[in-house]
DNA sequence: TCAGGTGATACCCGGAAGGCATCATGTTTA
DNA sequence: TAAACATGATGCCTTCCGGGTATCACCTGA
């Protein structure tokens, strides 16, 4: 196999079409470049330059050597600059995992950060539940995820993105939308009940039944999706209890209600997470860009 | 700058995840292969490969550089290749120069026969006349002509391709076409004659007055292409004298008579030339295979 | 705790590549 | 026409790079 060396000196040769002036481009002297050529001939296994004392020229073969020469040399120089970029995180990939409800609030600002941070990293976008994200970022499927605890603090950094308050999500003229004040326990006491999945969203669902009395008699559904809970109240199947950041979502008939002691409090928490084992230098770089550190 | 050993060096590991085996696999020993690859991160500028005492991976750097590598060395290999073929006239370009009367006989018959020998040249054709297939062969912007005499045989070779008589072209239904024997030189001595350009058409404007006795008074038309002769017969303008190969074309209106004289002899020749200091590798390989000589 | 496996390091040696001096040859000039 | 010049090739020397052998350092599993 023939160096890049004899590669460097062909090109300077042929580019010159004289050997003391290419030797002099390569900060060497003639006699080594000439023998480099000539191993590279013999190498190669044909003639590439026609030389007499008087001038030198390419023959049909060196011109075509010469283009694959050229294409080699760039290729050879732009491998270690790739390779770096990818290493530093300014290229690359990213798999970013995210709940449905995330979606609708910070998504979008954080991707908007993240292309800014990371501009030539390609994001690959999943919508997860909590446990899918989890198991993803175990297993090195994923990089990054927006999930809510709990999750395994030896294992996992996390980053506290959004903070929210709970609201009640009733039908278009619900006759509780007529309170002029915030719904305490015993004003849904009666109402039928649309609850979440306590397997499948189990922070939503323990979130709620802690903060308030819930009469599981009233609960007529139970389901995992935040949009799926909003669409049967528009369906007036009954009342729920969503994050703040459903009322993003233009349902028609359905309004959002504050509720009594939520005013300061915002229980709704949604978290960056990865594992503290990262890999991706897409990922650490827009880690340490966005100054996330561990709670 | 690395080198091929090191991009080859770092496949194969990154291949074998395996630093014995892969020194194994290039029928080196272990530690040089080790340095080899450290030398090529230093090099690259990032870590490419992540080890401990137990596994080696790819890092994502690692993983782009893989890529870049293969290709490097799949390009590598295949230069040298290419080049050799060019060499050896397997490969590259060839241009032919043919005179349009050329192009009705001898011509497909030719390139077929071209392309049997020297499959992957590609061919450049260009209708060109004679004087002008010269001045491309002498600049070098031609490789091969189909023309006619005269030439400097010591600056180009040739071999004979063709022999055709003459023919006299008339329009249909013309009296002369009635006559059952080969028109002689009286029967035409009333005709009114479309000639060759004495200037542009020299070779069959020559051959004509030196073996017809011309009334130059019955020139009507002076063409240069024998297209445009055949055509302006049919157009009943006069009558002409073409090479046998003008009956190829078919062209309604118009007929080919023998003429006196021609039962044996074959005046009109088509040769191949080409400049005896020949560079193209490809035709070097033509006609050795087609067995031109010097004739 | 010890044996086995794996990559890294130390040291040595041969060959390849570069530099200098010079040659061979063809062209230009006096 | 001969001498000076230009240019690529060759001979010889030295340096340095890369490979081999022996060995180390370290982790793992029995």
């Amino acid at each position: 196999m023939f160096t890049f060396d004899q590669l460097a000196g062909f090109i300077a040769v042929a580019e010159e079409l004289h050997f003391g002036r290419a030797a002099e481009r390569l900060n060497m002297t003639q006699p080594p470049l000439s023998r480099q050529i000539q191993k590279l001939e013999k190498i190669i296994g044909t003639e590439l330059l026609e030389r007499d004392n008087r001038k030198v020229q390419l023959t049909p073969a060196g011109e075509a050597f010469m283009e694959e020469a050229k294409r080699l040399m760039a290729l050879a120089n732009r491998a270690p600059v790739t390779a770096r970029r990818i290493a530093t995180g300014r290229s690359g990939h990213l798999r970013v995992g995210f709940t449905a409800a995330s979606g609708f609030s910070i998504l979008g600002p954080l991707l908007e950060e993240i292309s800014e941070i990371i501009p030539d990293v390609d994001i690959d976008l999943q919508e997860l539940v909590t446990g899918e994200q989890i198991q993803g970022l175990l297993t090195g499927g994923l990089d990054l995820g927006l999930a809510r605890p709990p999750f395994d603090r030896d294992v996992f950094d996390s980053h506290l993105l959004y903070k929210e308050s709970m609201m009640l999500a009733v039908p278009s003229g619900h006759h509780l939308a007529d309170l002029a004040r915030p719904i305490g326990d015993s004003d849904i006491s009666d109402e039928p009940l649309i609850m979440h999945s306590p397997t499948k969203a189990t922070y939503f669902y323990d979130l709620v039944v802690r903060m308030f009395p819930i009469q599981h008699a009233n609960v007529i559904h139970t389901v995992s999706q935040i949009l799926t809970m909003v669409s049967l109240v528009a369906a007036r199947r009954g009342v729920a209890f969503v994050p703040h950041s459903a009322t993003l979502l233009a349902i028609k008939g359905v309004e959002f209600l504050p509720l009594a002691g939520m005013e300061s409090e915002q229980p709704v928490e949604l978290h960056a997470i990865w594992n503290r084992k990262v890999v991706n230098p897409a990922l650490r770089r827009l880690l340490q860009d966005l100054e996330f550190r561990t709670e």
